[in-house]
Formats: structure tokens, sequence, C-alpha cells
DNA sequence: GACAGATGAAGGA
DNA sequence: TCCTTCATCTGTC
């Protein structure tokens, strides 16, 4: 979506697997769960000046992925390239970074968060739009009576995710 | 404008 | 309980 400039991709080698990282000169455009596939440098070249700064975002990024992955919250992120979307999707994605570590909402209650209680599958379709899992903490949304839902990335990650967190499921 | 979707609630078996 | 149906809202084509 974001073609202004092209995309570039970096690595973090994490305990859960090699997460691939992508950045527009905005800031954190995306991030990828572990495949087979390399990591590699995508779209045009970019200046050095922002080069330099996307390899300060990408130190932050790979610390709070690692957080993250170990239980604790993210911490201090990189700016998130969030240019191309709609506002309801950002008022979701702001509420989902609320979300402590070990706590989980359902999408009923991230509704009734952003002030439309009635817009529950919007929600879920919002979380289904969410370019950056894990620190965007998408995995902490169950549907109701904590039921695990739906996720993008499958619902393997999301109970993985979970389980790092201590939350176990049924 | 129609349709689909990571839901939720209500009603019936 | 479990299943089905319907209401509701947003994004995409």
């Amino acid at each position: 979506m974001n073609t202004k400039t092209g995309l570039v991709e970096f690595p973090v080698t994490t305990d859960e697997g090699k997460f691939i990282a992508r950045y527009s000169e905005y800031g954190l455009a995306e991030i990828k769960f572990p495949k087979t596939e390399e990591a590699r440098f995508a779209g045009r070249p970019l200046p050095p000046g922002v080069l330099a700064k996307i390899h300060g975002w990408h130190r932050l990024t790979e610390a709070a992925l690692k957080r993250v992955l170990s239980g604790r919250a993210a911490g201090k992120l990189p700016p998130l390239d969030w240019s191309g979307k709609t506002e309801f999707q950002k008022s979701v994605w702001r509420e989902l970074r609320m979300i402590s570590p070990r706590k989980t909402k359902s999408y009923g209650e991230i509704a009734e968060a952003i002030g439309n209680r009635k817009a529950v599958r919007a929600v879920g379709g919002a979380c289904g739009a969410n370019p950056i899992p894990v620190l965007v903490p998408c995995h902490r949304v169950l549907a109701a009576n904590k039921r695990i839902g739906g996720f993008s990335s499958g619902l393997d990650w999301k109970r993985r995710l979970l389980a790092i967190e201590g939350v176990f499921l049924d």
C-alpha cells in the first residue's frame, strides 16, 4: 500500500524465529511473522540519512519485540507508519496498545472503548488489517466468553503469544 | 451500493 | 449447553 518511497526490510531474530520488520521513511510500517523466506532489502534504495534513521528505529523494534516475546510490555517503540489507514482502524490499534501484557479484552470491549459498542465486527476487521502484530497486540483480543476468535497470521501464533504472556485458553 | 467479516446476543432444542 | 439466526458497523471492491 505504501509505495511512495518503498519499504526497507530488516530481520529480527528472536527465540520464536526470525521476524521481518518493514520500514518506510515515516516509521515502522509492517511486521511479518517468521517464515522460511530470507529477509532482504525491498523497494527503492533510500537516502543514507533515512537509512540511518531506520537503523535507529530498528534497534527499538528489535528490543520491543524481544520484550513482548518474553512476556513484558513493549516499552518504547519507533514511530509507526499508519499512513493510508482509516481513523477507525487507528483508534482500534491505539486501544490495543493500551492492553497490558497478561491482560485480554474482547472485541466488544474494544468497540466500547472507542465509543461505538456495536462496531464489534468492524473491530475484528481492523484487527485483521493490523500490519504490526505483536507490537500492536491484536493477539490480546478474544471473542466473548474467552474464546480465541481468529488471527490473521494463524491461531497457532495467537495461542503461542498468549502462552508466552501466561494466558492459557481451553 | 452490495457484500463479507477475527462478533455478540437472543431464542429454541 | 450447543446451535442457529439476526442485528449491527466498517472496509473493500
